[in-house]
DNA sequence: ACCCTTGCCGAAACCGGTTTCGAGGCAAAG
DNA sequence: CTTTGCCTCGAAACCGGTTTCGGCAAGGGT
């Protein structure tokens, strides 16, 4: 019977001088064995694993960390402190990370931060400890204080969504920006000349993105950008309340609206019962992000959803792959959002300025 | 110029040995003036822990982990598969866990599980690579399949919420018992002598704590319980919103309806608009959960919060505890919840079985 | 028959810590 | 002046893996 080492009383633990005792192996012999060395001949290659197998031997993620260097695990940093537009997805969010580093046997280190400097400082700690092999950035920043650390301590991570400097950046992200250019021409094709626009919060990378994509669509479309009816920085409802008064106080309103994030739309919807007008009836609005609350909006607010669950499932296998070695450039990736139409964006009353609405289009989705 | 040993390139790490190196002492003997060993001279502690500071010194935490068998983590498995009621807490709960780790140096693994089932087959894995110390359970069972896991694999966890064997376990809750109690008691004195009742999801522990709770208040009371206007298994808005529909379709339906959870009151004001009746007009209803949503309905619900965040920074430090040895039954926490008076529970029409509501009681919080 | 690869594996160093054991120094006790 | 004992620290083993290095045997070429 091989000897076997107890750690905690009463706890048995296969190691791998276990597993080379029982074989008969060294114990060096083994590890290059289960890790696919080229110096091991097939047929002891195959006797080591299943004897693993048998024994139900896994190694000890910790002590392979101290000599490779891999601790085998992802760091999230999320940040608690303003309140968050992904909370309602963060639970999608987690399971795909998590699924995807499970799919490799990684798994996901999560920690919090009330700020933009204890982000930096919670990232620190977990490099420093080398708790962590890489890190997932949400939310990024056109210039971001966690991309700059990551690249000064020489540590993996990958972007979700894009940055100002791509420079060693490898990313993942949803077109925002072709939604936003498809919205302004799903508008147009109703009818609508005059329309307006709610962004976001400015030093998102993603605000930028959304706007230009807004006004590549205007530009195609043929219509000129008007910044009257153009509002950006809003981040909550009420934000988006505000910012919808300010809109439709304009002595020439817009007739639709296209807005960066559904919360903004939500709050619009607000405003624009308070200035006497309705959305769906005389006001068209396509907003994006795809929680929840847009389905259950009165009307059912048009918007671009975005599949959060698979979103993290990549993020991690690329972050893998990125401390795994592969360059980041080969790292980027853009997937479109998907055009959920639903009834905010048809107009039952048509505003004076709009002709009558041209023959249904089936929706096209991207 | 002590020796600096460099991992992945360029990349400089101080380790106990530059620290050994440069104090001119021996590695073990750094590692015990660090670690509060108490063979070692005062002078030489306070030599050490300066010098560690100075040169930035961090302990590798899977080096510790090897030797300690601590690999200072604490495990999370969240149920990603049914739609979750926790969703929207979500981000405060990891905040809390997340900051109570951080406190002591430990930090927090979440993987996620579509079932059952899988559940107990990630904590295996997560089990077996020691990458964890021990778990936090979320939403426990009256019998628990995670439970019996860890009492199987000897490994520590703690409850949030309680089971139905308490044999060896440690839990943090809130107490929901005492808070259905409280409405029970509260609209009794708003006069209601029926009151019904929207319970949760048969094998989650809390229901039949609330349940209990419920019936408790009606005895305190001097009411009978009539189970025809009792409802149990509501889990969403829609499973309350079919609840609603039979208690106020009843021959005798009640004047008041307590609710397990924010959601099922939020299907039963869909249900009394269908039935033609109003909350706040003339159907009572007070719930439990605090979601933000609650504050939005109309009218605005009257229920009892959860201070999601300061439960996980306990749960962490009850949990650190625990793996540092505390017998479970010394960590054993059972904290109010903190009723948020609103107006969904004070009736504007009275029902004809009501008598006019007395002396407006000041809100009695807990 | 001899040399040179090549394939395969054992032995030992190594990773960065923790913990055990014992030795030296110094003070108090005999 | 020993002896005893405590305080402090060095040396080395250890934790569970990975990786380097070298040696032995078999096979191929001349």
């Amino acid at each position: 019977m091989a000897k076997i080492t107890t750690h905690r009383q009463g706890q048995a633990r296969v190691t791998i001088n276990d597993l080379a005792a029982e074989l008969g192996l060294a114990k060096g012999t083994v590890s290059r064995a289960l890790n696919g060395y080229s110096d091991i001949a097939e047929g002891t290659r195959l006797r080591v694993s299943r004897a693993a197998e048998r024994m139900g031997y896994r190694p000890l993620a910790q002590a392979q960390a101290i000599r490779t260097g891999r601790a085998r695990s992802l760091g999230l940093v999320l940040n608690a402190g303003r309140s968050d537009a992904h909370k309602p997805f963060l639970t999608d969010f987690l399971d795909g990370i998590s699924r995807g580093a499970s799919e490799e046997s990684w798994t996901l280190t999560v920690a919090t931060a009330e700020d933009e400097a204890d982000e930096v400082t919670t990232m620190t700690r977990l490099i420093a400890e080398r708790k962590v092999d890489g890190f997932i950035l949400p939310r990024t920043k056109m210039v971001d204080a966690r991309i700059r650390l990551c690249k000064s301590k020489d540590v993996p991570f990958i972007l979700y969504g894009r940055t100002g400097d791509p420079e060693g950046c490898a990313w993942f992200d949803i077109c925002g920006e072709d939604a936003m250019r498809e919205a302004v021409l799903r508008l147009a094709r109703f009818g609508h000349r005059r329309i307006g626009w709610i962004g976001g919060m400015q030093d998102y990378a993603y605000t930028n993105l959304r706007r230009g994509g807004f006004l590549a669509g205007l530009a195609e479309a043929g219509l000129d950008p008007d910044p009257a009816i153009m509002v950006d920085g809003v981040f909550t409802v009420e934000d988006g309340f505000n910012a919808g008064l300010r809109l439709l106080d304009m002595p020439e309103p817009p007739t639709a609206v296209v807005c960066a994030l559904d919360l903004a739309a939500l709050g619009l919807y607000r405003a624009a019962a308070r200035a006497g007008r309705r959305v769906g009836r005389d006001l068209a609005v396509i907003a994006y992000d795809g929680i929840p609350e847009a389905a259950l909006a009165d009307p059912p607010l048009t918007t671009f959803a975005v599949d959060t669950r698979a979103a993290g499932r990549a993020l991690a296998a690329m972050l893998i792959a990125r401390i795994r070695g592969t360059p980041p450039e080969e790292l980027r990736r853009v997937v479109p959002a998907r055009l959920i139409p639903r009834s905010s964006d048809r107009l039952s009353i048509l505003p004076p300025n709009l002709p009558p609405e041209p023959a249904h289009h089936p929706t096209t989705p991207v």
